[in-house]
Parts: structure tokens; sequence; C-alpha cells
DNA sequence: ATTTGTTATGAAAACGATTTCAAAATGTAG
DNA sequence: CTACATTTTGAAATCGTTTTCATAACAAAT
């Protein structure tokens, strides 16, 4: 392979110089900029990566630490930050943590041995006084999770009112025995929604039993088995709340197999308004995250942070959603009618 | 932050030593040891990435090339991938080339920079001659994609043959003008799985006419405009093959909301046995590929054959897929009774 | 006591770029 | 023509490791 030196000695000029070119540096004629240009095409020269992020203390590259990229919401997130550092010059590898502690440790130490400028979680299980010694290393800005602390710069949508405001439409739909079913990860967005789930059950005189919450609930496999369960041990349930499109579908296609009808023997609501929820018959009432804003600005705190090493002072970003209701909760017809 | 040098004086030994201990060599004897490790922790020393890959020549890291993460298999693809890699002790980067050739080509650079020390392209948009070059910087190796040339390893599932059964299926089911949605990209796999499609047609005296040919079909918004197109330009159509899940799942949805019954009107064939395709109403048939199989398998020629500098043979691997026959597809009733 | 063979250690070179600093070349104003 | 500023260039230092090579220490064998 060609370095720096062979460059120059083609061209008859010192590495400086050849430097200056590849970084587009000023103060190098336009006549030796030529012959350099032709010298790296020559010998097919391509600066070592490794060598220029040894010197220059910059690897141009972020983290995105999230669960699972199998998870579409995920993977619509990672499709539109990619996009977003591209524009800023950023590179983007992709960690997947699969909600374990110790894998979400690991890649944050990508930013103590400096193969990252930054970390976006969009994955949060550790505790926040766990990570907060990796601050020291380099940025790190929350992506979608968020908790009490201000020590870090978080961009997301409140999702105790979301998870409030999809409880107000089952009981105004009339359910009157909601169950709750989330994903498991005892994160604090988790805490939140069923905080603000809980608040609307109570302001109609209503609370969540034990034995109609579920967790540890993931995906499409964990929706049906969610769903066996409670027609077996809960026939009277209503109505649900689930943590993700994938659940609510896993409990839609299973209700239906075993011949409930959706909404009318069961109202359920899914989160994140994936493909999956609009294609599911009936179609499932889900919450739309703003995800390609929250990308955005995301890069955005990110790359500044970056650049400007000053701390600057860390901030939140609350973002709107939208309750878009389909046919899996749009009972005007009677609740419960012979099954 | 801390260097070897630093940990070096705090424990009263060489630079040399030090590096010894960190990469668990022999010939340092205990006590030692323990006095280096002592002294990392003291001062939270992690060696610096960019310096030991310019020292050694070696990254540890693979760079997977897909056409986009939204699409789930690929999501599952890389899934397993990564999963395979780290039992290698290998990290991988994911790069989406959204199927531009451009992107290709950047990413590919990645080989000479010395950023990865080896490539999986399950994207394959430029012609080959444009890839060969990269060779002499690393190896790369095919997954899930493929062509003619011998120069490189391929692991993959018969395309062709794999659509011809999906067609066949569709002509036992009573088909009789079958439409073919293809994903866009002039790709080796495309135009096999067209090949494969029209061989079987052929066997039964019937042909793709132009009409029934559409392209640059990729995921469930083109396949409901797919249907819309269908619907008024070749309502006669009783059967169609796609690319993928996706695409069939928007035909299927497009498909119901305009009266059409599946299959009895229309008969749809997926491709990957997504989750989708399962959920959908009715059931889509579909093709499913062992992703698990196909990705350990090219995680381990690709490490082999970063370890054995020596190029060895090339190989290609061609894995069993499994057509797997659901509701869509079940026209066990006459085809197009009244509409 | 001397040789031979391990085991243990460190000084210095190397990896391939960027950055610093000094000096040379050129332009420009007085 | 001189003085000063600006542009152009390169030698050498630097980034933080690993690797090479030489040598020291110790044990076992002659």
């Amino acid at each position: 392979m060609a370095t720096i030196e062979d460059v120059a000695k083609l061209a008859g000029l010192s590495r400086t110089t050849v430097s200056r070119v590849i970084n587009n540096q000023p103060y190098v004629t336009e006549e030796k900029k030529i012959k350099i240009n032709e010298a790296m095409k020559e010998l097919g020269y391509v600066p070592n990566s490794s060598a220029r992020r040894l010197r220059s203390q910059r690897t141009e590259t972020i983290a995105v630490l999230l669960p699972r990229v199998t998870n579409p919401f995920f993977g619509q997130l990672i499709e539109s930050l990619e996009q977003k550092a591209s524009d800023y010059g950023y590179q983007v590898i992709v960690c997947q943590t699969h909600d374990k502690k110790y894998k979400e440790l690991d890649y944050l130490q990508l930013l103590k041995t400096k193969q990252v400028d930054g970390v976006i979680m969009a994955s949060l299980t550790n505790e926040w006084m766990d990570i907060e010694p990796f601050l020291d290393s380099g940025p790190i800005v929350l992506c979608n999770e968020y908790m009490e602390t201000q020590d870090v710069t978080m961009i997301h949508i409140d999702h105790k009112q979301a998870a409030y405001d999809a409880a107000l439409h089952l009981i105004e739909q009339g359910c009157r025995r909601i169950a709750y079913a989330s994903g498991g990860r005892e994160t604090y967005i988790s805490k939140q929604r069923k905080i603000g789930f809980c608040d609307a059950l109570r302001e109609h005189n209503m609370w969540l039993s034990k034995e109609l919450e579920i967790n540890e609930v993931l995906d499409v496999g964990d929706g049906q088995t969610t769903f066996q369960y409670l027609k077996v041990h809960q026939p009277e349930v209503d109505g649900i709340f689930t943590g993700s499109d994938e659940v609510a579908a896993g409990i839609v296609y299973a209700a239906s197999k075993e011949g409930w009808r959706i909404p009318e023997d069961l109202a359920v609501v899914g989160f994140d308004n994936q493909m999956l929820s609009l294609l599911m018959v009936p179609a499932i009432t889900t919450i739309e995250q703003p995800v390609e804003q929250i990308a955005s600005k995301t890069i955005q705190v990110l790359v500044d942070q970056i650049k400007n090493k000053l701390s600057a002072p860390t901030q939140r970003f609350v973002y709107p959603y939208e309750l878009i209701k389909r046919k899996s909760t749009d009972c005007n017809t009677v609740k419960k009618t012979a099954r």
C-alpha cells in the first residue's frame, strides 16, 4: 500500500504539502496541487484511516446504541440518524445492546478507546450512575430515552402523556377491564408510560390489577403468548395497551385466530405507528413518534457537542406525538355482545 | 487521558512490559503483572484504539454492506451476522447502500483506508469489474448476492429455482395470468429470479407479457401502487410473484381494500418469510431462506480469509430454501367466481 | 567455572498520518 | 531599494501503541 511518503516522493514534494492537498488546506500552488493529485491517482493512494485518527484525535464516527435493529422502530430511527449524520460528515456505527446492561457498557467503551467521537443512546438499561463516568471520555446524548437527571441532553416525546392519551382513548371507547403489556426492560420510559396509563385509569375510578399487567413483552411472539394468557386467566379483559405495534399485532393475530372480535371483544392499542399496525386486519390504533425530527435534533446536538468541546448546558427537547385512531379500537358497537 | 507510558511510569516498568500484559503475552512475572494491572486500574487506562490499529494493522472490524436495515430481511441478516462475528471477536459496522452504486463504492473504501479487515456484501449493485480491484485491499465475501464470476466466495440460496418453484405453485393453483413484481435494482439475483419464473411459465405454455412485469417495487407502498396499476390496466391478472413479503403485503392490503378476494381473485407469493407474511390476512405464501446458516457460514469464511492471508480458493455455498404455502395462494375454490 | 537455554525486561524503531515551527519565496507599500 | 506582510514549502515532532532486537537474569548441564 502506498503511503503519503510515496506520494510525496513521486511528486517531488514533502509529506506536509501532500497532507495539505488531502485535507484541502490553503497555501498550496495550483501547479503542485495538480502534480500531487496525479501522483495520488497513479499510486492509488488512500490515506490510512488509523493514522489520521491517531494524529488528529478525531474519528468522524458516532456510535448509536439501541436494543435491536429488528425492531422496526429502531430500524427507522437508525435510518434517519445515519442520514443526518452523513450530512454532517459523520459515520455511524450501530451497536445492538439487546437490552443487556453489560453490552451497553461494553459499547460505551468505544468512547473511552477513542473509536468514536460521541455516543447516541437509544437504549438505556443501566443506572445513570454507571453511565455518567463515560461523559469524561466524550459527549453522550439520549435519544428516545430519558430520565430525571439533567446531566445530559435528551430528545424524546412525553411517553407518560402518550400512554395517558392511549388509556383515555380505550376508556372512552367503553373499555372497563384494560390490560397493560409492557416491554419488559425496567427503563425510565416504561415506568413513565405505566404512570400515565394508571393516571388515566385512576381518573375514571379504575386501576391496573396485578393480573392485567404483563411484563417482558417485546415482539409478535410475546404478543401471541400474552393473548393466550389473558384468554385463559383474564377472559373478561376488554382492552389492552401495548408497548409496541409488534406486540399489538401478535395479540390481534392470536385473538382473531381464537375467534375473538377486535375491537368488540378486545380493543388494542400499539405504539410507534409502524407499517405493520396499518396492515393488520383490523388496522391497529397506535401512537406516532416524529422519528425524523427526533433523529435530526439528536445528531445536531451531538455534533455540536463534539465540535464545541466546551460543555454546553444540557437541554431537554420534547417533541409532540400523535394518537392515530384505527379500527382496533373503534367500538361504536356495543361492547361484549355475545362472543 | 492516560497513555501506556503513564501506566509504565506508575508501575515502574517499561511500555513494552505493559503492552505484554495488555495483550496477555507470556514472559511477564506474576508480580509485575499485578503491579501493572493495579496501575491501569488506578489511572483508568484504556488502550487507544487508533494507535493499536495503526501499529498492528488490524482493526478487528468487518463492514457489512446491505441495501437498508428497514427491510426486515436485512435486519434479520445483520442480527445473525453480528452475533456470529462477535463470537470470533469481530465488530461489525453496518453500511446501508440504499441500492446506490456510489454508496457501495464509498463503503468499499473502508477496506482501502484500512478501517475494516474485510467486507461482506449483501448489497451488490455495481458491476463486478468495478468491485474486483478492491480485492487487493482485503477480503470480500458475497452474502445472499451472487454472480457468474468465481473470483470471490459466495453464500446464497438458488434464487432462480426458488422463483421457479413459486411460479410453479401459482400455476398449480390455477393461475393463468401471473404478474411479476421485482425489486427494481438490476442485480444478478433479480435476473436469476426472473429466469426461474419465466422458465416455469414457459414449461406450461405461458409467458410473461411486458404489461405484467413491474419493476422497482421495493416496499409496502410500492406494493399498493402495483395493485392499483394492475387493477386498472390488467384486471384479468389472477396471480402475482413478488420479490419481498413487504411488497406482497402491500398488494394484499390494497387488493382487500378494493374488494378483491385473496386468493380467489388474486393469488400472491412473497419472499423471505418475514413475520409480516404470517400476520397478514390472509397469510402470505412465501419463500424462507436459512438466514442463520447463511450468516454463520459467511462470517466463518470471511474470518478465515482475514486470518490466512494466503488467498484460499474461492468457493460457492448454496443453501436450501423452503416454499411455505399459506392462504394467499390456497385456491381450492374455483378461480374468478363473480367478483 | 563455563556453556547452553529459557525466561524476563526494556530501548528504540515502526506504523502513517497531521501539526508545529522555521525559513524561503513572493508581493506590496513606502 | 528596503521593510513588512503574506504565501508557500519542508524538517521534525507528535499521536499511542506494538514489534524488533539486544541484553540481563537465572537455571540446568557440562
